[in-house]
Formats: C-alpha cells, structure tokens, sequence
DNA sequence: TTCCAATATATCGTGCGCGATTTAATGGTG
DNA sequence: CACCATTAAATCGCGCACGATATATTGGAA
C-alpha cells in the first residue's frame, strides 16, 4: 500500500478558509484604521448599526462570540466612546450596549466600506452569491458535524 | 436617494470567511486535542512533515506568518519535545526547525485528520476542488488589492 | 578593511478568542 | 418563604496574530 502523497497546508481546504481570514482582515485593517476600529469591534459596529441597544448575550450570538471576548471589546468600544453599557431594568443580569451618537454618526464614515471591500474581490454579485452560498452550505455542514 | 437598506454580518462575505474559520476551529479542536496541538501548531507540524529542516522564515512564507507570531509557538512544540531549534551553520541568522523522532511519529498518529475533516465537510471532492478554486482567486484578487 | 544597508530572528505591547470559573440575578419548586 | 438550578456577564489564563522595535549576522561598497 502505498503512502500518501506528502500533504501541505497548500492541499487543504481549512488553510484556504485561514488564508482568507488573513487577506480579509489585510483588506479592511487600512479601510478601519481611519475610523480606529479593529475587525471584530467593526463587526459589532455592523451589528449594532442594524439594530440599536442590544444586550451583549445577542451581539455574541450574532456574531459567535462568547462574552469572555466580547466584554472587553465592548469595554473598549465604550472608552472609545461610541457605546455605552447599562444594566437592563427588567432584568438585571442583563447589560445593554447602545450607540452613543458618535456611534451612530460612525455608520456614515463607514458608509464606503463594504463597495470598497466588494470592488477588491474582483467577483460581481452573482459571483458573490454564488460563493457565500457555498460557504453557507459548507459550514451548516461542518457545524452539524460539531 | 434612499438609505441602504440595513447591513447585518450576515450579509457579508468577509463575515462568511469569519464563522467559517470559527467553524473549522471548532472541527479540529477534539480531532488535535488527543495529540497535544492547537491548530495553528498543527499547520506548523504539517509543513515540516512535507519538508522537515527549514528555517523559522520559511515556515512563515508558507503560512503567512511573521517571526513574532512564530518564534513563540515553536518554542511551545519545542518544550513539547516536537523539535529542535538550531542556529544554521552556514548563516547563523537563520534557525533550522527539525523534528524530533517523537514529532516525526506524530504524523502517524494525524492521518486520520484530514480524512476526517473531508468527511465532516459534507462534499465530495469535485465539489471540494470548486470552492477551493473560487477561494483562491478572491484569494489572488484580495491580496492584489493590498 | 571598515562601514553600512539588508536580512533573520527575537522581543514587546495590544487585541482577539476560547475554555473554565466566578458572581449575581432570575424563576421556579418544595 | 427558602432553596436551587438556570441564565447572563465578567474574570482569568493561555495561545495566536501583528506592528514596531531590537539584536545579530551577512554581504557588499567605499
């Protein structure tokens, strides 16, 4: 039987994924850095631009995050100054985060981000959709295998 | 003119990439943890089997990784008795990564991965083939962007 | 030969990201 | 009412990941 043919990360669909991940954050770290913001504090940005004053349980089911990662980052967020954090009176076990109005005035700064990260991938929509449609499929799929 | 209608990361292509990276995480965590490794070592491992001897920056090119990144985690699978760091002889800049014996017998113990990590994805391998093919031209165009 | 720019690695500081644990509030059940 | 499992955040420790910087070696150029 003869062995496997020497496997390298260039063989393996997992570094492409990892690969990716670092040419995206490549990509957004000069289009951020106007606005001071890494790529997760972005993302919770986005989140919250969709739908204000969240409590952090859902930012972190939005996104994947537990709150170990996300308590810091939103506390830095708020130093920052574009969130504040407040105890949810129902219930108190709860903290809500809520777009300070420089927050909400950021969402216009950031208004040229995504046709800009669109622009650099070179692919029109269809192309686009079609290739998150694949990776949609491939992490059910991934997921549902734990 | 009318607003955008309201983005969410789910509507994002770099946030597909993000949950996806999440997700091959999370596959491989129970598949390394028997041998010891994170994923990131793993990788590591994986380009030394296909080549063992190189140099730290080597490593690096493979994997797009600095040295600062590098330098430590190499140290942990070194004080995991993996390999041994050696300054090389011809130009002593440079430090020649060698696997032990113990971690040139640690690939026997990881081939079942890959063809695990496959079975989890739920693809044959055309289907594979094509995504990965897409992947590496928004690859190709992403890092042409800068 | 002496100097110097380039190269290779290491170090430092900051910010994710997660598992494990802690703290506190909530909503039942006995 | 008292008890307690559940839930929500926060905290802690560890390991990436990267930019900036430091250190040391190398290979030329003056």
């Amino acid at each position: 039987m003869p062995h496997d043919p020497k496997l390298t990360p260039d063989d393996m669909l997992c570094f492409d994924v990892y690969a990716m991940q670092q040419a995206f954050n490549r990509l957004y770290k000069p289009l951020l850095a106007p606005l001071g913001l890494t790529y997760p504090q972005y993302l919770v940005m986005v989140v919250l631009w969709s739908e204000d004053q969240m409590p952090v349980g859902r930012i972190g089911a939005r996104l994947g995050l537990e709150s170990s990662t996300l308590t810091p980052l939103i506390k830095r967020l708020e130093l920052a100054g574009l969130v504040t954090r407040s105890r949810d009176l129902q219930d108190e076990r709860k903290v809500a985060v809520t777009l300070t109005q420089r927050g909400r005035a950021m969402e216009d700064e950031a208004r040229e981000i995504p046709r800009c990260v669109e622009a650099s991938t070179g692919m029109d929509s269809a192309e686009i959709a079609e290739l998150r449609g694949r990776l949609a499929r491939l992490h059910g799929a991934l997921t549902a295998a734990e």
